[in-house]
RNA sequence: GCCGUCGUAGCUUAAAGGCAGAGCACUCGGCUGUUAACCGAGCGGUUGGCGGUUCGAAUCCGCCCGACGGCGCCA
């Protein structure tokens, strides 16, 4: 037997909308978008998860206690409505219901976002805001994400493997890292899944994460949160190949998934529906070098050896129509655990998927299998070696070639939402001048 | 870490050295089809904090606090 889930004899509000209870007595519940009371009669507005509806209320068909108690409710209250839907043109959303009868659940205190919200307010009542249509709709998107994300690797038959939040270990250099008292003894919020992933794959072979990572970089930026989802993956005898089909394969069935399901949200959203139904394989695939080339003959002054900046990858990513590999980049811009192209010493093996207007999606290498060249690299960087002891053992019994990346959740939502600010990619974000509500 | 902008009523804002004002919200009253209704009235201020200049400071100066925007770094 399907177990209830507590939704009998109420209708969500989308059915209404669409013309499913026409003339039929429903029950609704939900909380008031708005109202408006012109004497004999009161609009009131409900909301539910799936949508808003109006529902009018005459005054010679309540008692006058009731009928009061019903139109001075303040925005937000929440209350049960009974009533026939009519269609009515006058009605926003062409149908509403003639109220006859009303539960008050909870009257609310008078809410404090009204029209004229500012970014900052907005941001310190975020627990309230998250009722409003926009965030609704972005955090459906994100819902579609993650299960998205999960779909892939497990068709593709990567097992889900959990690394641990707290650690002694860095991983993307240390001034970065969180750290957390443990019991006197100073640990970090992980990076990345990373390392440990390295570990686990000589076991479980091909494995994934979508897990939280955090970063104490002080990064003012539209595309950077301290907190934020991360998913990764590690493949078992992967070349740079397989990381970029393996990625372009995720970003594409994300927006798949993404289109299929919330294309009204994305409508909404103002979001560019024909270029995401356009992306297809494959993204074109550049070498840092010809990156490189392609934007100096586009007449910027790029310092050969150096990471693309903000108006690099601008420029860069103008000049496809579909996100773009760069690969090869030189090994002092990246981490010491990728793995040199054997054809030139002074490359990675290693890629950035990039799109316009955030930037990085993913970054991805090879893994530097030596346990010498990566002591030495480890040393270059002015890190402890003596640190990195157990994930060094990973290179001492049974070595074996491996690749994987790592995917900004926050940033492929923030890609497909049009969004202007990756914070709004998540419910609840941490930037560096802000950790709350 | 660097550069910049801004803090005035619950919210959004006006007042560029001379009486702190408005719109929204809220409260009260009116209105038989509203569309973020409309009409009338009312409530609401130590102008972020401390100090300075001045007869007089929201306004000028200094320090502090907070937020936002951009760069760098990253996913």
């Amino acid at each position: 037997m399907k177990r209830s889930l507590g939704n009998e004899g109420f209708v969500p509000i989308k059915e209404i909308l669409e013309g499913k209870h026409t003339d039929v007595e429903v029950n609704i519940r939900g909380w008031i978008h708005r109202t408006r009371d012109i004497g004999n009669m009161a609009f009131l507005n409900v909301r539910d998860p799936s949508g808003v509806v109006q529902a009018t209320f005459v005054k010679d068909e309540f008692d006058e206690d009731k009928f009061k108690a019903i139109k001075d409710l303040l925005v937000e209250s929440s209350l049960k409505v009974k009533g026939k839907v009519k269609e009515d043109e006058r009605a926003p959303g062409g149908y509403e219901i003639a109220a006859a009868d009303a539960e008050i659940v909870h009257a609310s205190e008078d809410f404090p976002i009204h029209k004229d919200q500012s970014v900052e307010h907005l941001l310190d009542n975020r627990h309230l805001w998250m009722r409003s249509t926009e965030m609704r709709d972005i955090l459906n998107v994100r819902s579609t994400v993650f299960g998205a994300i999960h779909d892939y690797f497990r068709t593709e038959g990567y097992k889900e493997f959990q690394s641990p939040i707290l650690t002694p270990l860095a991983c993307e250099g240390g001034a970065t890292l969180f750290p957390v008292d443990y019991f006197d003894e100073e640990v970090y919020l992980t990076q990345s899944w990373q390392l440990y992933a390295e570990a686990a794959i000589f076991g479980l072979g091909d494995i994934y994460t979508i897990a939280p990572s955090f970063r104490a970089e002080k990064s003012r930026t539209p595309r950077h949160l301290t907190e934020y989802w991360h998913a990764e993956v590690e493949g078992l005898w992967h070349e740079l190949d397989d990381i970029i089909a393996l990625g372009e394969g995720l970003v594409l069935h994300v927006v798949d998934k993404v289109l299929e399901q919330n294309e009204e949200e994305l409508e909404r959203l103002d979001v560019d529906l024909d270029y995401l139904k356009r992306l297809e394989a494959p993204f074109p695939i550049i070498t840092y070098d010809e990156a490189v080339s392609k934007l100096k003959k586009e007449g910027m002054n790029v310092e050969y050896g150096e990471d693309f900046g903000v108006p690099e990858e601008k420029k860069l990513t103008s000049l496809f129509e579909k996100p773009v590999f760069v690969t090869h980049y030189p090994k002092e811009i990246k981490a010491f655990y990728m793995k040199r192209d054997e054809k030139d010493d002074s490359k990675v093996l290693g890629y950035d998927l990039m799109v316009p207007h955030v930037g990085e999606l993913i970054g991805g290498s090879v893994r530097e299998t030596d346990v010498d060249s990566m002591i030495r690299r480890l040393k270059e960087g002015g890190e402890d070696p003596s640190i990195y002891e157990w994930f060094l053992d990973t290179r001492r019994y049974g070595s074996v070639p491996h690749a994987g990346y790592g995917l900004g959740v926050e940033r492929v939502i923030m890609w497909l939402c049009n969004l202007d600010h990756i914070r709004d990619a998540i419910p609840f974000p941490s930037t560096p001048n802000r950790c709350r509500p």
